[in-house]
DNA sequence: ATATTTGCAAATAATTTGCAGTCGA
DNA sequence: TCGACTGCAAATTATTTGCAAATAT
């Protein structure tokens, strides 16, 4: 179990020195956090669920963490939702579908990412598709 | 001059009928102002802009309206910003690119719009591609 | 007449900032 | 030690809400 935990904090660190960000302790855990829940949860939700864990976080630091691993490229900001930012460790390209009942969010990893033809001396940096819709949970006929 | 005025009243006033939208005076300014200004202003944009020429129109009154005209389907969201929300009268499938650096949104009208195949029982209503990057004038070497 | 719409001020919610204390190399 | 990082409280920004007055049909 334990053992189990360290590699998982060792990977995440590895991973945030990659990105040329320096592995302090509050990165790792909510780089981990990011990794482990794939739900693009909001900042306000990261830092309710790691605060448990560790007392001393302030929201503030969720806050400098998260942007601070958005400018390095490690984690991607999702901006499905209206007033709030989520984010997500899954910085390969993939189409976000949000449910219009239910407001799940869903990863559509299987469905291939469209190719955008861009204009002349346009250059691409990121793109995001987002989807609105109805899941397959609301979409059933009651 | 007056004229030309007129019939944009009117022509504003009778789109906002066919989306089920009574026209009334400060709808129809706002999405003639929508219409009129396709660069994806903010609420508070719009307000700034129509309050020289409407002095009693409010805040409130703005978002009041963009909120309806959303529901509506008489104007899109655009949420290409992080926090505030950009307003588009175009509510024809395009493709939104905003420059990194001049933070300039184009709409790419003459690109394709591209084809998601969506996994079963997943229904699509609306779909937003937002593409970050460099655009001509600011990828000019200097 | 009655339901809808407006506008002000106050409330809310997400995020940022100033600054003093703390940590890491 | 020195610069990077943290945390608290206060500030900022976009948006919503409560409610009374104005408006439309």
């Amino acid at each position: 179990m334990r053992d189990v935990k360290q590699m998982e904090q060792k990977e995440s660190a590895e991973k945030l020195s990659h990105f040329g960000v320096r592995p302090l302790s509050h990165r790792v855990a909510i780089y981990r956090y990011l990794m482990d829940n794939k739900n693009h949860p909001t900042a306000d939700t990261i830092y309710t669920d790691l605060k448990g864990s560790m007392p001393s976080l302030s929201r503030t630091t969720v806050y400098n963490v998260l942007n601070h691993l958005c400018e390095k490229g490690a984690v991607r900001k999702v901006s499905i939702e209206e007033h709030e930012s989520r984010y997500d460790a899954d910085i390969s390209d993939h189409i976000h579908f949000k449910c219009m009942l239910c407001k799940k969010v869903y990863d559509l990893v299987a469905v291939p990412f469209p190719e955008v033809k861009l204009p002349a001396n346009f250059t691409s940096v990121t793109t995001q598709v987002n989807i609105e819709g109805i899941c397959p949970d609301c979409s059933v006929i009651g």
